[in-house]
DNA sequence: TCATGCGATGCATTTTTTGCACATCGTTTT
DNA sequence: AAAACGATGTGCAAAAAATGCATCGCATGA
């Protein structure tokens, strides 16, 4: 695309914080990419970076063009995606930004499902904490965002929430095991391992017990969902999930997909359903194969969880 | 803008229809221009024009591409007007699309008046009658649009609103002119001179005079608001006007702006109220310049029509 | 005080773009 | 039916632009 260049290298140079750095990931000298960035700054009238010892950084001006390039290049991928749909091969390039949760088992065999319709789509799955889907939305650096903590609306435009209800995972051998559902004050006592304060789970979590004047004993604080339940395995503590982490249907979530480990809910009551919102950045128009993976995911959240989900 | 070349030199064989055409405007030659369509078109992986004895013409993938390099270049001119805004000399390009009553005497003043604070800003005034606004507003042609027709709200955002009464126009020698306010029927027999087909005001006597099964005797129809009126000199006829088209402030219209000319209210029992719209592109973001000089607009509006003002 | 890393610049070189002449194709006119 | 016209596409040489190298000036930090 030449006729983005000059543009792409601006957005590159303000990614680096420097020339040099950019242009060696560019694979121009330095001296080519300085003067189209003199050349560009020169066209638009005023210097768009601070000339610093160390390199260079966005002024104001910058800042505003650099979003404006960004908005355009977002935009450029989804005009891309349009004009090759009508070509018959639906093509294009998506990119996710999900909770650990999802990223699992929902996602993975979401995207392997509509790759065998598409082949010729290509995904990029980031995994990022409440805040930082945010900001990638907003740097154009992410298409969708897929989070279980509450979303400030400001900037984010919410395609579908699906209501979820925290579930108790635990070895087959734990005295809960027996139980259909687990109150909370059951779990004080037991050795519990939580996720870590980013996460909304733990939020959710934490908001209850200090309500109901609870503490857990926690034993294991950990952002790896994975490195959670399988210690489940060794030792006979509790840890908490929500369904869409867990491999089966709702309604069979009995065991958790691992070997030995069991799910059991937790009283509504006791820790309030958390939601789950699938959304992207206010104003943007979606390049096609994103909006058609939205789509998909969407309805695919509808099938697994019917009477969680809403618009 | 070498930037921007590529993409300015496609938009303007697009409207050309012709690449030579375009290569004349744009003071290249025509096998420049050529093969930078080409490449563009290699660099797209598909063409984007379809070639055709008399010349070229967008296909669909073309159309889609053009109208992503027009909201390139409107949000180009936004992000400069917004950068130049920061160095507190605001400086841009307004382009308003209007009917002919507001291009009167209305529009005139505000862009003198705004002109005044902000030499540094150019206008691009256009006349158009109800539909042409909306093309002009899609295609990026035009930033502010203001019509006294009915707008359809699907691409449409109404800044602000402007109610507008009937005034009849006649020259003080004429009988009715010593009445307060005219009815509709007063002016059977008369001779009556009406703005033509596309006009609101046309369209709402029309409604009116179906709805009380009254008919005017019509001696002309015409689009220009300053032949009507000066024919009024001549002629002891009928014309009709709404305020914004008018010289004075609703109060003092007595008479028209043109001596020897005055307006009278028509009875809204019999004419119904109609309505400015004032508003842009639903869903852009307008540039620096252009967004004050709304604002402007608005509270001039406000301020010149203060009851007859909503959002 | 010196070394280091940054962006800016002059100049020779390479790459890209341009303009001219002409080919090719379809339509219109004679 | 044939010629003329006007459209886009293509070789080739000239012109213009971009590039790379060596170097400068400058501020920071050891």
């Amino acid at each position: 695309m030449r006729f983005m260049a000059n543009l792409k290298f601006i957005d590159t140079v303000s990614r680096e914080g420097s020339i040099r750095k950019a242009a060696d990931k560019l694979a121009i000298t330095s001296t080519a990419l300085n003067r189209r960035i003199l050349q560009v700054e020169d066209e638009i009238g005023q210097p768009l970076f601070e000339r610093l010892p160390s390199g260079v950084r966005l002024n104001t001006a910058g800042e505003i063009f650099v979003q404006h390039i960004r908005s355009q290049m977002a935009d450029l991928a989804r005009v891309q995606s349009q004009i090759a749909d009508l070509s018959g091969i639906r093509r294009g390039h998506v990119r996710v930004a999900s909770g650990a949760d999802a990223l699992r088992h929902f996602l993975p065999e979401a995207v392997a499902g509509y790759r065998r319709d598409h082949p010729a789509v290509t995904f990029e799955m980031t995994r990022c904490h409440g805040d930082a889907a945010e900001a990638s939305l907003l740097s154009l650096d992410t298409d969708i965002a897929m989070s279980f903590a509450p979303v400030r609306a400001a900037h984010f435009h919410v395609a579908a929430a699906v209501r979820q209800q925290i579930y108790c995972l635990m070895n087959e051998a734990h005295p809960l095991a027996s139980r259909n559902v687990i109150r909370l004050r059951d779990c004080v006592g037991h050795p519990t391992i939580l996720p870590n304060a980013l996460s909304g789970i733990r939020q959710l979590i934490d908001t209850a017990l200090i309500r109901r004047n609870l503490e857990l004993n926690m034993i294991l604080e950990s952002d790896s969902f994975e490195f959670m339940q399988n210690y489940l395995l060794h030792d006979e503590a509790l840890s908490f999930q929500i369904p869409i982490g867990l491999a089966g249907s709702v309604e069979t979530v009995v065991d958790s997909g691992i070997a030995g480990i069991v799910a059991r809910p937790v009283d509504t009551t006791d820790v309030p359903y958390g939601v789950i919102h699938i959304g992207y950045l206010k104003g943007r128009v979606l390049p096609v194969a994103a909006a058609k993976f939205l789509d998909d995911i969407i309805h695919q959240l509808q099938q697994r969880f019917p009477n969680e989900t809403g618009a």
